[in-house]
DNA sequence: CCGAAGCTTCGGTCGCGGCCGAAGTATCCT
DNA sequence: AGGATACTTCGGCCGCGACCGAAGCTTCGG
């Protein structure tokens, strides 16, 4: 039996203020160094250390060590999905302090428009492109828990989107990263494209410089250029 | 902006051990009472009352009035959601504490088989059949988030599937509830059907007996008469 | 080899929150 | 009405864990 126990601890990991705020910051994908990471949370190097073992020990972050700097990352996407859904819960139910119809903010509607999902595109940019794709029969969520087809192999490979060439690794089992799948977007509601094609998509796109980061956030922008790329690429036209 | 701390407070109520065992409990989407949850916390009325309490203050259950009784349930399918993700990723972390290969109980192996997930079914003989509805053109999964073709609802009405008449609530913008969603699947991976479909295949399935609860949990057994009806309704032959 | 930087470990304080016993309120039964 | 049941509120106890200061460890740069 998967015990409850570790079930509640998994919540309780992110039920601290501090941790929370370190994996929201941790959220768009980037690894990111102790320090950096006890500034998001507003505390000192110790205290977020001791966060971060506690973290890396439960399996929701990784780490991986450079020379004297140790650099976190959310540690698989089904973490990254776990802390999506509970910000859909918290969007929800978080702010009916008085019954107020949720004030949205203009930070909200930027993450609501377009943003990063641990490592792939996510929002209503993503939506669409996911809408696109399925239409012209590139993609397919129908099947066995989506599938990239031949077609649609070729036209991402003509686009420039690279694809991971670990297909060592992609065979141990059924735990191994699903290569396309859909994700469920809390904002929109509807599914966006994840896996290793997800990710190799949105790296595409800040490679072509489609699309930038904002500031320290998960939000991204569509630049002018991405504006015309998504045009002629995928019949696809952003507004504002 | 959606408040870091309004995420660390969703998560927080779901951390504490007798809160999770509360909500563990009502996975299956059933209503209980709050001396039912103590037991199955393993605490006390007075304590269970206060949580109970924080878990409805914080939009994560719903609370029913009947006379004497107050029936307690979770909210909302994005609260199960929520709660099936962080059992995902606790079923991945959570027994790695010697680096042994999880091992698999026969209860898991019950749930992984077949459960209920909120008010639909979920697990492999969900997923399977979710695919031969796919297969069969009745259930879309690639348009707009998932939709039930119109031979789809005719299909299922002729099996005696019931759905609610509630379209005058449906129209309340998009925060109401998707008639018929796919919903990622913590065991298989894979999609299964959620939504107002998946509820109402869930309650004609329990209603024509072809399947029945196991005792007090989420995990469900196809009984003789499911196999039959399973067979011929879906063409789906479920061993053992 | 020395100092600085990044990070962890240790030790001690402190406050939040879970827990229960006892008492209070509401509802049902006869 | 009287008693039983379901649940909540109050008050006090207690322990876990978050937090920081200080010290230790490792790596990098000069």
């Amino acid at each position: 039996m998967v015990s409850t126990s570790a079930f509640a601890r998994s919540a309780a990991l992110v039920g601290d203020p501090a941790r929370a705020n370190m994996l929201a910051a941790l959220m768009d994908g980037r690894a990111l160094t102790a320090k950096e990471l006890a500034r998001a949370a507003g505390v000192t190097p110790q205290t977020a250390s001791g966060h971060l073992a506690r973290l890396t020990e439960g399996g929701l972050l990784a780490v991986e060590q450079q020379g004297r700097h140790r650099y976190h990352r959310v540690a698989s996407a089904s973490v990254a999905h776990m802390l999506e859904s509970i910000m859909s819960v918290a969007a929800e139910c978080g702010g009916v302090a008085r019954g107020k119809p949720i004030s949205v903010g203009p930070r909200d509607k930027a993450l609501r428009h377009a943003r990063t999902c641990y490592d792939h595109l996510a929002g209503e940019l993503a939506v669409r492109l996911a809408d696109k794709l399925i239409e012209r029969g590139h993609v397919d969520f129908s099947a066995d828990g989506g599938a990239l087809t031949p077609e649609g192999a070729t036209f991402l490979i003509a686009l420039g989107v690279q694809f991971e060439a670990k297909s060592s690794h992609a065979a141990s089992g059924r735990g191994s990263r699903l290569f396309c799948r859909p994700c469920l977007d809390w904002s929109e509601r509807r599914s966006h494209i994840a896996g290793a094609v997800g990710a190799a998509i949105c790296q595409c796109c800040l490679g072509h410089g489609w699309v930038k980061r904002l500031d320290g956030t998960r939000a991204i922008e569509v630049t002018p250029a991405g504006r015309r790329g998504f045009a002629s690429a995928f019949d696809l036209f952003i507004e504002n």
